[in-house]
DNA sequence: CGCGGTCAGTTGGAAAATCAAACCCTCCCC
DNA sequence: GGGGAGGGTTTGATTTTCCAACTGACCGCG
């Protein structure tokens, strides 16, 4: 019964990928759980160490995070009962994220050299990574883009822009 | 007087950039905040609007990012003051993060072809984007990456990795 | 003039999430 | 049988979030 409406209203926001992504691994915490698991430590308590998150929390984020299709959970030990969590091909395809993000805070975050780490890529030299345009090549920088929402109503530079 | 460990222990978490960019950019909606003002949309009630933000979380982020170097707020009317929020340098460039995340959220969050937003890069095709190492260019695949914490006591596969 | 609307927030109070510490249970090792 | 490790859950206090309402400066209309 929603009436359609011209000027999408206060409950209605942008339909957006970013948004529906954020949605799965924006909460806290939920980007380190993968940032950990992709440098393949697997288990509750090295994640609870190396993250600093509380062990209900952690525990919250693991099942969203499996139930989502980023982690699985694998028994490898019945008796007592333990369980590692590794990233699937989803959670791996997320691993740019953190790379594109982690270039941006060592660009931004510090100024010197004081890198918390380093990634090296299997050409032989530190991972630099740059985000590009798959069909030409070239990096991807802001005044090369144009937003086309697919939606109605929605504009990407209001009627009133400056 | 903190006394060096071997071993983290749970009240230091893994010193990294990607839990540092977090901290600034990674609470519920800085990022939408980001997507709109690289959009065009500079003003508070179209952000409360597009992101669907309670306007008091809003106006707390928009603060922090402010703070952070992320966005300006400059006076576009004195008389009533009015302001709007730009994105900075340091902002424009977590845009390849956003553009990623979408990117992400397109193939895996919707199979079929209903993508909400569409971005056409300057070379005239839709924006794909890659993230590459900037030495050789290739895509970054996770097999190909290998990591190396600079701080002591840090590992990237605990002593039990299976 | 008075009425309604836009804009950029602030305020107040209830509901939800976070946090830290403690607890539980099952094993293993000595 | 005491002390770990491992993988959580429980409890209760503290923070955040959320929502609706309100403010305060203006504008346009009749």
């Amino acid at each position: 019964m929603a009436p359609p409406k011209d000027k999408p209203g206060p409950k209605d926001p942008r339909p957006c990928s970013i948004a529906d992504a954020l949605a799965l691994v924006g909460e806290k915490y939920s980007l380190l759980v993968l940032r950990e698991v992709c440098l393949g430590n697997r288990r509750f308590d090295q994640l609870v160490r190396n993250i600093g998150a509380p062990r209900d929390v952690l525990a919250t984020r693991l099942r969203r995070l499996v139930d989502a299709g980023i982690l699985t959970r694998r028994t490898y030990s019945e008796h007592p009962q333990r369980f590692e969590y590794r990233p699937t091909e989803a959670g791996l395809e997320l691993e740019p994220v953190l790379m594109t993000l982690m270039a941006w805070g060592d660009r931004h975050l510090r100024k010197d050299d004081d890198r918390p780490m380093v990634v090296e890529h299997s050409c032989g030299n530190e991972l630099v990574p740059t985000v590009t345009c798959t069909a030409c090549g070239a990096p991807v920088r802001h005044e090369d883009l144009t937003a086309h929402p697919q939606a109605p109503g929605w504009t990407v530079t209001g009627p009133a822009a400056a």
